[in-house]
RNA sequence: CGGGAUAUAGUGCAACGGCAGCACGCUUGCUUUGGGAGCAAGUAAUCCCAGUUCGAAUCUGGGUAUCCCGACCA
């Protein structure tokens, strides 16, 4: 893509009352905009980010069995009072249309997939079922705050999982776990994410849910200092050891949920009699689990973790392009360079602006923060090449033209 | 929802109750091109509704919005 074609500009700087680290940074960069407080526009490098993410998502969603769909955000009120959550959720978004008749805006879906799942499954032989979706959920949120992080409305990944016995849902679960891991690994959050055992509501003595240290977060957890599984405060008074371990030794950090996973039971799959037939030819209840991700909340604890005091330092596996390409001066060279980036399908922002100055597109790819820079000047070519230069490092080095493909690659 | 703070140009900031100003951005022209270029001329604003006052961006009341703390939160 040409920056000079680029609808959306750099700011120097961030609005007044915006305090939270992610909402600067990608706002300053061009990355969202903000309509109001819990919505975000997500603009074309934003949306860059959110793809990656999803298609991450979605590989490891593909390979636990996951079939997508897409479920409606506007929802009956009659599904959710089969489950009585039309009473008694709190964050629910009530709307009326013309004739008074009331919906519900969706802030999650199992009052949808249930019925859903109860018109085709039939036979201990359909399960394990698992379907998922990235779909907007809304939550009236009394206060959306963090930057990108608690938003009222926002994209999430639910997929919802349908066995035949408990042993079956725990069996899923724990690959549900792995590729969870996975998710997060590939994201470049890894490192900081902990496992974390967190309240399981009425319905389940525990869930668990993915913590990632960093300061912005609102949750506080407990690490296990010998085994690295977390307990959230929220359960630490019933917990005196490490559930997994056994230690009694924990660090406190300050955290923000990047993911949750729930084993729901019959919970769901009760009010709408969702049941099938067992080998004995017996009615048996459904049981099932959930597993959420909210893509804007984990794009936002990326920035997060990842940042310095020029702008975004994104992992490769997330970043809008892979590579940066900024011409300094007019040269015939960049124009080809960046041809040839295109040709082996390597995802480039080729800064092509005549009335920009140096230092101005210094600034810029620094706040935008793609992995690879690369510049292209009479300097350069000079020296015997482009310039290139990675994101997190510091030195940067002159590497031939032919040889440049295969530098990045 | 309780508490606190804030609201002036597209963005960031100034202005004693008395002519709304600066920087960046944007437009035009000339110059410039390796870390947010220079000169010149332009462009553009007091959140809303009342009140006090000769006079309100400034004081008072109400509203709205945003941020922060708390509560809430599969």
């Amino acid at each position: 893509m040409r920056q000079s074609q680029l609808f959306t500009k750099t700011q120097k700087n961030a609005p007044a009352g915006e305090m939270s680290l992610n909402a600067r940074l990608l706002i300053r960069g061009g990355f969202v905009d903000k309509l109001m407080a819990g919505a975000y526009t997500i603009l074309p490098l934003g949306l860059r980010v959110m793809k990656k993410i999803e298609n991450i998502i979605r590989e490891e969603m593909n390979a636990i069995g996951g079939q997508e769909i897409f479920m409606p955000s506007l929802q009956p009120k009659e599904n959710w009072e089969t489950t009585g959550r039309w009473k008694t959720m709190d964050d629910l978004y009530k709307v009326k249309d013309a004739s008074d008749r009331e919906f519900a805006l969706g802030p999650t879906h199992e009052e949808i997939v249930s019925p859903l799942a109860k018109k085709f499954l039939n036979s201990y032989k359909d399960l394990p079922f698992a379907a998922y979706q990235f779909q907007n959920k809304f939550r009236m949120e009394l206060r959306a705050k963090s930057g990108i992080l608690r938003g009222r409305e926002f994209l999430m990944k639910d997929l919802y999982s349908f066995h035949i016995s408990q042993e079956n849902l725990d069996e899923y679960y724990e690959k549900a776990k792995i590729a969870y891991k996975n998710i997060f690994d590939r994201a470049g959050i890894g490192e900081k994410t902990y496992l974390t055992f967190a309240s399981g509501g009425s319905f389940s003595k525990y869930s668990h849910e993915f913590q990632t240290e960093t300061e912005a977060g609102e949750d506080i957890i407990f690490v296990c200092a010998s085994c690295n599984m977390a307990i959230n405060r929220e359960i630490k008074d019933e917990i005196a050891h490490c559930p997994e371990c056994q230690n009694h030794a924990f660090h406190e950090k300050k955290a923000v949920e990047v993911g949750n996973i729930f084993k729901l039971g019959t919970k769901y799959s009760a009010p709408f009699d969702l049941t099938v037939m067992n080998e004995k030819g017996e009615k048996v209840p459904v049981i099932m689990g959930c597993y959420g991700i909210g893509l804007q909340r984990l794009m936002g604890t990326i920035v997060e973790l990842s940042s310095d005091e020029n702008g975004i330092i994104w992992p490769e596996s997330v970043a809008p392009f892979q590579v940066h390409l900024i011409s300094l001066g007019k040269n015939e060279g960049a124009e080809k360079i960046h041809k040839d980036l295109q040709k082996n399908n390597i995802e480039v922002l080729f800064d092509d602006r005549d009335d920009t100055s140096a230092g101005a597109k210094f600034a810029d790819a620094d706040l935008i923060g793609i992995p690879w820079r690369v510049v292209v000047s009479e300097k350069s070519l000079a020296s015997g090449g482009v310039e290139v230069k990675k994101r997190n490092e510091k030195e940067s080095e002159i590497v031939e033209i032919e040889k440049l493909i295969e530098k990045i690659k």
